[in-house]
DNA sequence: ATGTTTATTTTCTTTTTTGTTCGATTATGA
DNA sequence: TCATAATCGAACAAAAAAGAAAATAAACAT
């Protein structure tokens, strides 16, 4: 194989830099050559050629000067959010991830709580994991120990995510040991909402084919609300957050018999 | 067979070192020879060495002067096989986009070929395009006037593809207008081939629910072999190409009635 | 004790990356 | 529109790193 390349001349290349370079850009939107050849101590020439090369390989769009954000599923919105409460979200989906055994079946949605579970679980061996997100499985591909299998759906571009019927019609013909699910929001009344209404039909469809359920979610998404009703948390089995629910809520989980874990960021 | 070796345990240094490396790299997101040679007092040939047995087990990305994590699906089989003849496939892309008509359902399946067309597609409107290639839905992202539907599958790290039955039973949901499909090999006598069987069901499941099909081949296909066949050039309308084909199958595509474009590069 | 096996080091060669220079190309302001 | 300055891409030499092969060292079984 490596022959076969070198004779034709085709060349791949990587470098420390270039992971860097796209976490750069995905933060600020965009990057210059020279701040760029600043910041890792090495020529102009370097930096350009590494553009060039992420330009080609489609993860960054080369301008005159830098590189911006190729404009596809990334949308600056998508980026943003991820970017939210980045270190709160780390830390619930180590929480979470430590409670998700091996060898079993799990579904991920959508969300980036979701995604950053899926970022704790590439330790993790011989899993099947299902999801209806693209970029949790783009993420779990990585994990060599994880066959990934990927629901039907039409891409919302927003974030990544396939919805619709064929989402839905897909999740029913498995039976999962565990579903690892997000949110848009959490009403004081222990209900999960959500934005879309699209989505709502499959997060149901995924509670009623999972033996365990687990929610992950912010605090900052107990401030907010959303028009679609997903479920009670008294249907779930564990909830992890980064700071303690509201008293009254943390006594209704009791009586549901939900778990809560607060992972300190 | 490097557990077995350990088990009976010469010195077991390595297996020391390298679940270590894997942590400092989750860690840091990178790794060097120097300093992991300098942490574990060893030579820089043995972290080397290390280093490549984590990267043939596909849990590191070796670069130059370390490794890195890898990143999600972009594997180097696949960057590599995207590279090969770019010119070539843009030539076909373009051409066979320039046929298909807008306002249209549309399929397209995996390989570098196929991409290429998504690419060409970006100024399309009015679109309905379902692909069992997560590259090619990440790449229609970026057209607003495009629906994009995924099917369902067990991804395939080493392309993006959604293979297996839950593809091939999503394709059977729909009837395209038209269908733009790659294949591995195309033989002399005109038979598409490839290399993954399961791939096969998937692409003639396509062929079976499409009004119209085109093949989008560079001339490296000809000169491959592939073990699984997935139907003959007869049974499609149109095929693109950089090259001219043989004379003799050129003949062969005249008695079928199906159409050869040459595109130059 | 000795031979076998395996990990590591040493030494050497080959490959890849980086820096430099220079002409071509592209933005920007008048 | 043109002039000017910045940026880009290509080519080549130098430096850094990777890889291969043989030698060495340690652990174990017989």
């Amino acid at each position: 194989m490596a022959h076969l390349v070198n004779l034709i001349g085709a060349r791949m290349s990587q470098s420390f830099r270039q992971p860097e370079i796209l976490e750069i850009a995905r933060r600020d939107g965009k990057v210059t050559v020279e701040s760029l050849a600043a910041h890792f101590g090495v020529t102009l020439q370097t930096i350009r050629r590494d553009l060039t090369e992420l330009a080609e390989a489609g993860r960054l769009e080369r301008v005159h000067g830098g590189a911006i954000l190729p404009s596809g599923v990334s949308n600056i919105g998508y980026e943003e959010r991820r970017a939210l409460n980045k270190d709160a979200k780390t830390a619930i989906a180590r929480a979470c991830a430590a409670e998700v055994p091996e060898n079993i079946s799990l579904f991920l949605n959508i969300g980036t709580s979701t995604e950053a579970v899926a970022r704790e679980l590439l330790g993790h061996r011989n899993m099947l994991v299902v999801t209806n997100n693209m970029n949790v499985a783009n993420i779990l591909a990585a994990n060599p120990d994880c066959e990934v299998i990927v629901t039907g759906g039409n891409l919302r571009r927003s974030d990544g995510g396939l919805v619709g019927t064929l989402a839905a019609e897909t999740i029913r013909q498995f039976k999962f040991d565990l579903a690892v699910i997000g949110c848009s929001a959490l009403d004081r009344d222990g209900d999960l909402l959500d934005f879309d209404i699209q989505e709502v039909g499959v997060s149901q469809t995924i509670l009623r084919q999972s033996r365990r359920t687990f929610l992950a979610v912010d605090h900052s998404k107990l401030k907010r609300s959303a028009p679609a009703r997903i479920a009670s948390l008294a249907e779930l089995d564990c909830v992890f957050t980064d700071r303690p629910l509201p008293p009254d809520l943390m006594r209704l989980c009791q009586g549901w018999d939900t778990r809560v874990v607060t992972a300190q960021p």
